[in-house]
RNA sequence: AGAGAGGUGGCCGAGUGGUCGAAGGCGCGCGCUUGGAAAGCGUGUAUACGGAUUAAUCUUCGUAUCGAGGGUUCGAAUCCCUUCCUCUCUGCCA
């Protein structure tokens, strides 16, 4: 969510980066929201001032009450009565444009940063970064042929225990599974993480926090009755960890790895590109998040960049990497930086990573503030980024590894798997 | 799940209707002291919003906040209701 303050005082440079997005009207929108800012701080110094008044003349009755003066006692209560009257309507007014205006700022999306291209199209997306070595040999099977040829990863079995899009890993499909997950784990410890096991479920207001909801209600798993979610990604439980927390300056930047399993209902999604690997309701994923100050935030997506293209390049799977336009940004994000993997199978590009930096729209919700130096506080920047997630890694790594009746293992797995080939 | 107890500032903890944003202690910051450190002394130490001030921060005044929401009262941390959470005992269970 946007910081009111913020759109105060860089009002022109907001709307200009903001309308590189479709939002329809945005000038408008944040010309009326001014509008309505201006009224709601008249509105809170008239309640202030009546609340003032109040208090005041309850005083004056308490000491009133000490000093027996019983005749004054009447007549204050009097007048704070007809105060109380006009307070109960400021309280009113005051909470009416408070939702009013609340409501608007999280119907926004995140201001684009100024590098961001602009474009609605696929390809007004920027690809920074391609492999060259690709394989294109028509004889390379995908990765669900693969997978039954090798019974690595059954889909029939978990459309029978569950449904649709959750396959049951068998065998070495099981291993090689937990070998990736252990392998990009140890990674990013070795970099500076600090590896939490959140809980996969998450209320409400973590989910605001973040930014899944309002916008992306519609896309998690609800516990009915518990007002709790199956978590869509890591990002949600690890960064509202820091809720409602001033967090030293010295203790700056936090820096946390997690494993989960992500849920997520993928409504609408149907036809050739969920086949096999390449769309499921239920995936692992490692994810990477930092909390930072807001000078550095640009440095640490950069940073953050180049450890998902470390992961990919010792993987040696073919990738790019992709500067997403201001039409494929996600809602909450300032900019973005995918992650595709190729599949020679099926001849396209799988992507297995976004990172994102949200600058301080997740901080405001979840209200994550740093304490500088001088005592000032202000809104960290959250980033985050999948490192990596596996299916769309697995089916690569299946399909670009494929050989005669085999599958060999990337090298850097095999200390993790105990075998070098499936 | 049943019974009981409880939720107060970074932490501990006092406060059962009146000037309480909150005693006291610990911790931490700053200053004095010291050759240096400890101790000691002094001083400061929540957040949000609004006003004044500022380039901004700081500062200052006001308002709100003692788990959350509602109620009683001129006045609520204190009384009542609802709800969430924690602890102890009992039950169940990986």
């Amino acid at each position: 969510m946007l910081e009111i303050k913020n759109i105060r005082n860089n009002k022109d440079e907001i709307i200009l980066n903001l309308s590189k997005r479709k939002v329809n009207n945005i000038k408008s929108i944040i010309n009326d929201l001014i509008k309505l800012d201006d009224k709601r701080k008249k509105i809170k110094s008239l309640y202030d001032n009546l609340n003032s008044q109040y208090n005041q003349s309850s005083k004056e009755i308490g000491i009133n009450i000490k000093e027996g003066k019983n005749s004054k006692i009447e007549d204050l209560k009097k007048q704070n009565s007809v105060i109380k009257e006009d307070i109960k309507k400021t309280t009113e007014d005051l909470k009416l444009i408070e939702k009013e205006i609340f409501d608007i700022l999280t119907s926004i999306p995140n201001v684009p940063y100024k590098n961001v291209p602009q474009g609605n199209k696929q390809e007004n997306n920027e690809i920074v970064f391609e492999s060259e070595a690709i394989k294109i040999e028509n004889k390379l099977l995908p990765h669900w042929d693969l997978i039954k040829k090798h019974k690595i990863i059954d889909f029939e079995l978990g459309n029978k225990i569950t449904s649709a899009g959750f396959p049951v890993y068998v065998n070495k499909g099981a291993k090689l599974q937990r070998a990736l997950i252990n392998y990009f784990l140890d990674e990013a410890i070795k970099k500076g993480y600090t590896e939490i096991q959140p809980p996969i479920l998450i209320n409400e207001n973590s989910a605001f926090g973040t930014g899944q909801i309002p916008d992306k209600e519609g896309q998690m798993y609800k516990i009915e009755n518990e007002n709790l979610f199956l978590i869509p990604t890591a990002e949600v439980p690890i960064t509202n960890v820091y809720q409602n927390t001033i967090i030293d300056t010295n203790d700056i930047p936090i820096k946390n790895v997690a494993y989960t399993p992500c849920f997520r209902k993928e409504a609408g999604s149907w036809g050739s590109h969920v086949r096999g690997l390449n769309r499921l309701h239920q995936f692992d994923k490692v994810e990477i998040v930092q909390i930072v100050s807001p000078e550095k935030s640009y440095s640490i997506l950069d940073e953050m960049c180049n450890y998902v293209e470390e992961l990919l390049k010792n993987l040696n799977l073919p990738y790019r990497k992709i500067r997403l336009c201001s039409g494929d940004l996600g809602f909450t994000s300032a900019m973005t930086y995918d992650f595709e993997v190729f599949s020679p199978g099926q001849k396209k590009w799988l992507e297995c990573s976004s990172v994102s930096n949200f600058e301080t729209y997740q901080s405001n919700r979840a209200n994550i503030k740093i304490k500088l130096e001088n005592r000032s506080k202000v809104l960290a920047h959250t980033l985050n980024g999948s490192a990596l997630a596996l299916p769309r890694i697995l089916a690569s790594i299946i399909e670009n590894y494929q050989s005669n009746n085999k599958i060999k293992i990337p090298k850097v797995l095999i200390p993790y798997t105990g075998f070098d080939e499936i």
